[in-house]
DNA sequence: CACGTATTTCGAGGATCATCGAACGACGTC
DNA sequence: GACGTCGTTCGATGATCCTCGAAATACGTG
């Protein structure tokens, strides 16, 4: 993980919107989530904004799609979460110190 | 933390130069950079574009600036970092797995 | 108080983003 | 093959961002 590609994962998570899509990813687990519902659960009005919100997650590989029948189920990528969350951790507790990777160090 | 704070750290962290920015804070432990110092590592041509930066992270809550003397030292504020981790981490292990926090928990 | 260094604020430029409606493509059904 | 649903792509508009140079401010020194 290279600063470039965390800061685009980051910024793809600075929006508000996107954030709660990839947050009700994350919390639907495994199972993911269609287009549609995904929608609806986030609120968002137009189809179109959503879609433009997706490429941009699925472009920083923080989300995956798959088709089933006639729609796409969305899933957040675990790993790639993983791999960011550990970057910012590196680097919170490289020579400083904070919690949030003491207790595993 | 809430989705709305959350989205704008995340989007002050999302921007490569000040990623960059955090970063060099962060490695510099507790002891801060002064502005200069952390122009000249970054690498940022204009003294006033770091300003514009450092005036975002401040904003957000991650970086706090303290007055020694003429110079201004910026330091990393690591509960900050800690509590947007946490967030992080939370969201992708509430309901699915991932190995980040599964360690730990 | 004049001066120099350190840093911010101001103003402007070009670039990118967020959102929408409308039109298009993909897929199963009748 | 006509149709309906699901989702994306296209085109446009207003907003925001990134970067810079120039001017202004903060602070210690002589």
């Amino acid at each position: 993980m290279n600063v470039e590609q965390a800061a685009k994962q980051l910024e793809a998570l600075g929006n508000p919107t996107r954030l709660q899509v990839y947050r009700a990813l994350v919390r639907a687990g495994h199972a993911g989530l269609p287009v549609r519902q995904l929608q609806e659960r986030v609120g968002i009005a137009a189809a179109s904004t959503l879609s433009h919100h997706l490429r941009r997650l699925i472009l920083t590989g923080l989300v995956s799609q798959e088709r089933q029948a006639t729609t796409l189920i969305c899933r957040a990528v675990y790993p790639a979460m993983d791999a960011l969350v550990g970057f910012l951790a590196d680097e919170c507790c490289a020579d400083a110190g904070c919690t949030t990777r003491n207790d595993a160090a």
